[in-house]
DNA sequence: CTGAAAGCGCTTACAG
DNA sequence: CTGAAAGCGCTTACAG
């Protein structure tokens, strides 16, 4: 910068007003101009952060990426930025509450100008307040705001659709709760329906993310005669669906001919686009949009719930059949 | 800090030395430490880089996070930079040269420590070079490193498997070239294993990313009387095969008994983690570390082939049964 | 070993 | 409108 100012023979002061905008005599804009261009000149942020404790950049905090959920709406949430001329920092916990609270520091070490976190339970009385925070999917404590699809709605929509398509004993399948989620809503969502259909509905609700063996043995205690005791499982997650789905298959129940499987998520297949089974699908593009509009524009704690859509994937009855 | 200073009683150099871990008497230490914790105070790693011109930041520039491999990849990236205090700098570039070369400058004008990039075309004239480039399955001119699986070996041992399970009219697809791209090696691996065992080998390679209409009339016109005029493909991606797979198991040809198929990446299915078909699989953690080693340690320009290995995924004859 | 001072590359009142 | 100067929060020779 030094360099550009000797170079175009104005002040410091002057080469940035160029920089930044600001109204400055044409002819000194026009020398400045050349001079950056001549010397390749460009902004150093950190210089420019420590003075205006703006640093254009937004600490994201995700579980994993190895899930598409989660890397759907990491793509989303950069785009997003990207066109706030906002670069993303990224952070990844593996659900590890150590490293999410380690990581949010991190995050705010580094000065940015927000968080959007996907967090499971990090300590949160460790962290610095100053720096807006958004949450997807998580209610915490304190003034920041969440953003979610709308779960508990969700979960009433799948009751809606396993119902109108002939189901009668339905079952809620689901692990957590998790602290404070927002999702655990799905389940009472669906719950409630059933009860204002005059629907029968059972739920297995555990506790073990690390194992899935509890789900497998409750389901086979419910098969009798080759028969399954349900005729409509409502999933709290695709993950889960496409699994119930596999070990149903492997007892060979039909899918969706004798039970009706329903997941939570909207995750397609990469290759062919398809969706992994029927399922209630978020708005990622809108979450991402509302987020990052709420983490650079800070308001009071906001609670945004997007309206989520019924999607066939293959296990549910096609009506248009 | 100069509250910590005060605080403490000691000067700026004496806190920084602390934070630092520099030698400094243990009653000081103490005290600042005390002063420290009792303020919560956290250094500014934008003043910080400032001074040292080191920002323990890394650029990721990525296609795209709805691919898994990348999505799997910047994953391991993120990981590993984390281990070594690194954090990362996510840009997605949508495929779009114009987003890379802007990606790159951005990434650049954030002064990180280095750059980790997957593209396709950027103009590398507008980059500078300065800092520490290395690209991943890309060659460009000029001293950037470039780590890769080794792609030629990969299209090799597709052929070699092909042909111990019995298959004798092969045919390689692909998308491509993409601008000098390593992954443009497994074609001339898989024909040259072909030949060398004196199996047939065809090929269809096309240049288009955005429809694969080609290779189903390709495909179609091979369909004789019900049979399909291979029985061995070796497809560039797992994406391709497994849209390939779909086609012809739409036309009523059975996979693999009347053909078999492999593809190339080692893409798992995020549910059941079952490979999306029979594939060459990348060592993407491998291919992580050593990208990160090599932009945190930058050498002489290194071309870096990770070995690669078969796995099986329902698409060619299960030998174990 | 410690403290005072200079300087990293910017921005921003403040005079002129 | 422009230029000179102070200062953002750090680090690092340099004296003491």
């Amino acid at each position: 910068m030094k360099d550009v100012a000797r170079e175009a023979g104005v002040a410091l002061g002057t080469v940035s007003k160029v920089i930044n905008g600001l109204p400055v005599g044409e002819g000194y804009r026009k020398s400045v101009e050349a001079a950056i261009e001549k010397l390749g000149y460009r902004v150093n942020n950190y210089a420019r952060g420590l003075k205006t404790n703006k640093t254009y950049c937004v600490a994201l905090l995700m579980p994993s990426l190895s899930h598409p959920f989660y890397a759907h709406l990491t793509d989303a949430l950069t785009a997003c930025l990207m066109q706030h001329d906002c670069r993303s920092l990224l952070m990844i916990t593996n659900y590890d509450p150590e490293a999410e609270t380690k990581c949010l520091i991190l995050g705010q070490q580094n000065k940015v100008d927000g968080v959007i976190a996907l967090t499971y339970n990090p300590n949160l009385s460790e962290i610095d307040t100053s720096t807006p925070i958004v949450t997807i999917d998580r209610h915490f404590p304190g003034n920041f705001s969440c953003v979610s699809s709308d779960n508990f709605r969700g979960g009433e929509l799948a009751a809606e659709k396993l119902i109108e398509y002939g189901c009668r004993k339905l079952l809620f399948l689901g692990i957590g709760p998790d602290i404070l989620g927002e999702a655990d809503k799905r389940g009472p969502g669906f719950e409630t329906a059933c009860r204002r259909a005059g629907a029968d509905v059972a739920q297995l609700i555990l506790n073990d993310r690390d194992t899935d063996a509890p789900f497998y043995s409750f389901l086979q205690e419910h098969i009798v005669g080759g028969k399954l005791d349900f005729d409509g499982i409502f999933c709290k997650t695709d993950w889960l669906a496409v699994k119930v789905c596999a070990f149903l298959r492997s007892r060979g129940i039909r899918i969706p001919e004798e039970v009706q499987i329903i997941g939570y998520d909207g995750i397609e297949d990469y290759a062919t686009r398809q969706y992994s089974c029927s399922t209630i699908v978020q708005p990622i593009r809108q979450m991402a949009e509302v987020a990052v509009d709420l983490v650079l524009h800070p308001s009071a704690k906001a609670n945004i719930c997007l309206p989520v859509c019924y999607a066939w994937g293959g296990t549910t009855k096609d009506l248009r059949k």
